[in-house]
DNA sequence: GATTTACGGTACTCGCCGTACCTTAATTGC
DNA sequence: GCAATTAAGGTACGGCGAGTACCGTAAATC
């Protein structure tokens, strides 16, 4: 079917669901989400709407499946200070929320409006606000003596990456000055999480 | 036109305006902003998608118009102690972002997506990030010497309130617990403000 | 009273999601 | 091997809502 007159091979199951899958990257990174239209990715993966909603619910799930086969995971960094590793990481961040894959990534997360479920798979995605390289990042610090212990706890490790993106969400930035990962380094982060002075409570 | 038989009144430019809006406000707080269509607030107005069209570029634009004329702005706190003034500013907070306003909010922001100037607008609205009830409070603080003269700036004073704002976009909660506020205040910015230790850099 | 402005009415295009229904190929079971 | 079952392909539509076009007509302006 596809080549009239080779073997007219009808793909199904596995095959052409990666099919359809690698169509709806294509799709998404040519004109992104907002250009994902479920007629094109049928006509591109060479079949039909119907073989996409046997298998994905609606748009957005598509959507979100290709994202994630685009998304890569980077090994977070260590410099060997606290300070060089969390500018590293919010400079990676800053570089990915800025790249055609960022924009892609803010459009989900737009659409996906209040999905908990849909959001969820995002989460954990590369550039987002991911709890583990920041765990990793500062337990390796507190091991230093750089960071005090009770700094250990996703949601003081994760304050760097939060303001970040909500520069981002929220401002609508294209990209984040340097300047202001440095800010949030040096007047947020540090200072939270050196906290030298006596704990709370 | 109304009501016909009696004097055909046609109404003309701040009158219909206000009739608009009026319209658009009673949809968006029926049906939320994604039931709030053209033409439903047309007819509610008793007047033609023409007349929205002359005064609004696009539905997003009058959505925000009409958001803007429910919010309502409330003044800061003043329990006596920074403790209590940063967790009634995030119980505010919550409670709007919780109720069926902030719901709204939160559509508006999800279709906003990374419209700047759009987005500027509901920035400083009641329930949102905006920095001047921080500002103010975080000043008494320090006048009183509760909080570090070095935490007076608009990144530091308002990481409270930003943390809770990532808990509903991103994690698309519908109500943030009480810990979850405490936690914030008592872990990260209470830590952050009073800056007891050594200054960095 | 004539001219300009803008409202009302209506109808339409367009895009695109999601579905329905049927035909036909591939797979599975016997 | 052959029948029964499963899943693709083809196509057509329903539905909805945004945004536009046109035109007749009331209200403001001068």
């Amino acid at each position: 079917m596809r080549q009239p007159g080779a073997g007219q091979t009808r793909r199904r199951g596995a095959a052409l669901e990666e099919a359809i899958l690698r169509a709806a990257v294509d799709e998404l990174t040519e004109s992104g989400y907002a250009g994902l239209t479920m007629d094109k990715v049928a006509a591109r993966a060479g079949t039909n709407k119907n073989a996409i909603y046997r298998r994905w619910p609606n748009r957005l799930a598509l959507g979100i499946a290709a994202y994630r086969q685009l998304a890569t995971t980077v090994p977070p960094p260590d410099t060997g200070s606290l300070r060089g590793d969390v500018l590293e990481l919010l400079r990676q961040a800053n570089r990915h929320w800025s790249s055609p894959l960022g924009a892609i990534l803010r459009e989900l997360l737009s659409a996906a409006g209040g999905t908990s479920e849909l959001l969820a798979q995002l989460q954990e995605q590369p550039g987002d606000a991911a709890a583990a390289p920041w765990l990793t990042t500062l337990g390796r610090a507190v091991a230093r003596g750089e960071a005090a212990p009770e700094a250990l706890h996703p949601r003081v490790a994760t304050v760097a990456i939060v303001l970040l993106r909500n520069e981002f969400v929220v401002r609508g930035v294209p990209t984040a000055p340097d300047d202001v990962l440095v800010e949030i380094v040096d007047e947020v982060y540090l200072p939270l999480v050196r906290r030298l002075g006596p704990s709370p409570s």
